[in-house]
DNA sequence: TCTATATATTCTATTTTAACGATATGGAGG
DNA sequence: CCTCCATATCGTTAAAATAGAATATATAGA
């Protein structure tokens, strides 16, 4: 039951939702996340490392980025059937678009440090 | 996206998912449901109305009781596609086979109105 | 109409969540 | 060793969620 709620309670938000969405296209590092969603960084970080616990993300170390991907959903069934629907689920929602559309201009060489 | 966050949020809470599990045995009266999850009735009552609101269960009226039965999931793929992962979902979890285990002896009519 | 009962709603206290700014951590490069 | 820079953590505040007691609503039956 642990398990379960802890990954419904982070999919509940709809910024962590935004940050899946952005995710199933491609890696992305905090401040890119930060930068697509207009958040604070220790709020985007705060939110990643809920993502994170819930096991539908994870992360590797690249120099001093973090680089978020979306997990396999091997461990849990949850995660692997929230995250597969969420492959579909939301993709004409307005603001989920609207983010998509905006990603390419989202590059961390730009986006960082400012 | 709001409609998704209802569903998840309503899934979020251990009584809530205690609350569908029932359920899925047979309809409930909100004392049945008070009676085996021991909570208030109202805290019972206003747990059945967000479940309700996000479409994940319906009722019907008959006199003095509102029984509480699992939605068809017709409206929303949300709605469709967890409630048939919950069939199988959370089946071994010892607090729910405990409360599937009490209640054949939960009738309202030895329950309700002590 | 009056009463009893099942449920819904309101009120209030407590806990949890989400946000941001400020600070701490840790790796890269000088 | 010292300084950046990306990220994580801490502290604080405001909003939302959860719980139960108290009250309101509505229907069945006398």
């Amino acid at each position: 039951m642990r398990e379960f709620i802890k990954v419904m309670k982070a999919l509940s938000d709809p910024n962590r939702v935004k940050m899946v969405k952005l995710l199933q296209r491609r890696v992305l590092c905090v401040c890119e996340i930060k930068a697509a969603l207009g958040l604070a960084q220790s709020t985007a970080s705060k939110h990643l490392k809920i993502l994170e616990e819930a096991g539908l993300i994870a992360y590797s170390k690249e120099g001093l980025w973090v680089n978020y991907r979306l997990a396999d959903g091997a461990d849990s069934p949850y995660v692997a059937s929230l995250l597969g629907n969420l492959r579909h689920w939301l993709e004409t929602d307005a603001e989920v678009a609207a983010l998509v559309r905006r990603l390419p201009e989202i590059r961390r060489e730009t986006i960082c440090g400012t």
